[in-house]
DNA sequence: AAGCCCTAATGGTTAAACCATTATAATCAT
DNA sequence: ATGATTATAATGGTTTAACCATTAGGGCTT
């Protein structure tokens, strides 16, 4: 661990920045407020335009402005949330060009753990809220094939709440992250068949289940093996299309 | 989920931003390269030096360029690291939308699995290393509370081994960023006592142990715990030095 | 009442200049 | 020759002043 940073903090515009996130995070601005316009900002800071534009860039981008044009327009604070996290995750493994394999291993593990702490500390809401989930993933199972596209976003929505059940957001932004990339894999190489539909429809029906008798293990490791599962057929697509590659490339084209 | 997202592209300096990056992940601009100067730039884009350099804070901001004064300065795409993730989550946590127990929970499940995934995967070479850093941490040991300092990097560094060893650089950088955010507090809670030290060399041993021994169970239970009593000391710590606060304010003043 | 247009406020962009920093080259003193 | 000093030029940082584009709201026409 290095004990000090870089010094150099002669840029004007990350004075502003400062000053701006510090007035944020100690409340003196609050979500939705508008700051003053530009014009204005630039006499309170004694700085031209262009710098305390830069400034607000970096504000808008780190996520805690928004910047509207025209007549009511202006910055205002935004409401904190974990975009900044998700996006910064997702760059990472875009970046760092990790392999479906990898993703869909995490997923397994950290999928596990959710259902787990789910089921530790879900309420009679919660189950109520899963159910309901399920009882519209069983109507798409009625209408075939055809509700494929709904049926995978009803699913993401019970692992989502199950996520939010666990009672750690932490837990509920890390697997937006992994769903945010996986999914396009899942698009891509998950065969659209109607078994698969019922496969991972007991699969929930299980999880659920386990969830709302309150056997955390159970419910791990059913949620393991319906992630597993999944990773499986995908794979299994994926070298039917790319006998070749083995993990195969990480990213599609 | 939305199938749209806001359209408002009108922005010039986004496009820029856009086209540099998409160079940066596609490979065409490596780690360590020297973009054109702001003023070839301006030339290239065709755009004002303005505009450019809001797009260059923009990338600055996310992590992919640092730029450089003077002569031999300039715009330099950055090595992915995971500052930006660790960045946005210490936010959070000022914020006060994560807390400390959110963490160090999160923590203990992904240490978990990492162990568990270390037991199935180590080989005689990752043993070797692990026995190694055990060494040098009981050699801390020896000197007491004066190597305190050097004995927590130590045990960072078995932890950041077994996620290595795991095989999934998924789990390595999502520790990375949870260590970079919970450190500050271990050192700030934790009480330096030399029996805190031992009871963490025994455990550590036991992890490893049970890692050589192959055998996933006992090796995440191990990790679990260990990563508790960690918690629990803290917690514990953090209650004598703030007794009114239950979860407590996530930030030190 | 509906639609249109004008107006003013606001962010977005451009242009040209100057300042501050820094690596390199040239110069000078020893 | 060598080491220190100085000059030079390239580069990012900042300022100024203007104009464009978008937008909400008011007022007008129909």
């Amino acid at each position: 661990m290095s004990l000090f940073r870089k010094a150099r903090q002669n840029r004007i515009f990350q004075d502003v920045v400062e000053q701006i996130e510090e007035a944020i995070i100690r409340g003196r601005l609050k979500e939705g407020e508008r700051l003053p316009s530009e014009r204005e900002l630039q006499e309170i800071f004694q700085v031209s335009r262009g710098t305390l534009r830069e400034a607000l860039r970096v504000l808008e981008e780190k996520g805690l402005l928004t910047i509207k044009p025209g007549v009511g327009g202006g910055a205002f604070v935004e409401p904190v949330t974990t975009r900044q996290v998700s996006d910064s995750l997702a760059m990472l493994i875009r970046y760092q060009r990790v392999s479906l394999g990898h993703l869909a291993e995490f997923r397994e593990g950290v999928e596990g753990i959710v259902a787990r702490l789910a089921a530790q500390r879900s309420h009679l809401q919660d189950i109520q809220e899963l159910q309901g989930l399920l009882q519209r993933a069983k109507q798409c199972l009625d209408e075939g094939i055809r509700a494929w596209e709904e049926f995978l976003q009803i699913d993401e929505r019970i692992h989502m709440a199950l996520a939010r059940i666990a009672g750690n957001p932490i837990y509920l932004f890390v697997l937006q992250t992994v769903h945010d990339n996986i999914d396009r894999y899942y698009e891509r190489f998950l065969p659209r068949e109607e078994e698969l539909m019922w496969e991972n429809y007991r699969d929930l029906l299980h999880i659920v289940s386990a969830v709302k008798q309150k056997d955390p293990e159970e419910a791990a490791k059913r949620a393991r093996e319906h992630v597993r599962r999944f990773r499986m057929h995908m794979e299994k697509a994926k070298d039917d299309q790319h006998p070749r590659n083995g993990e195969g490339p990480s990213h599609p084209p």
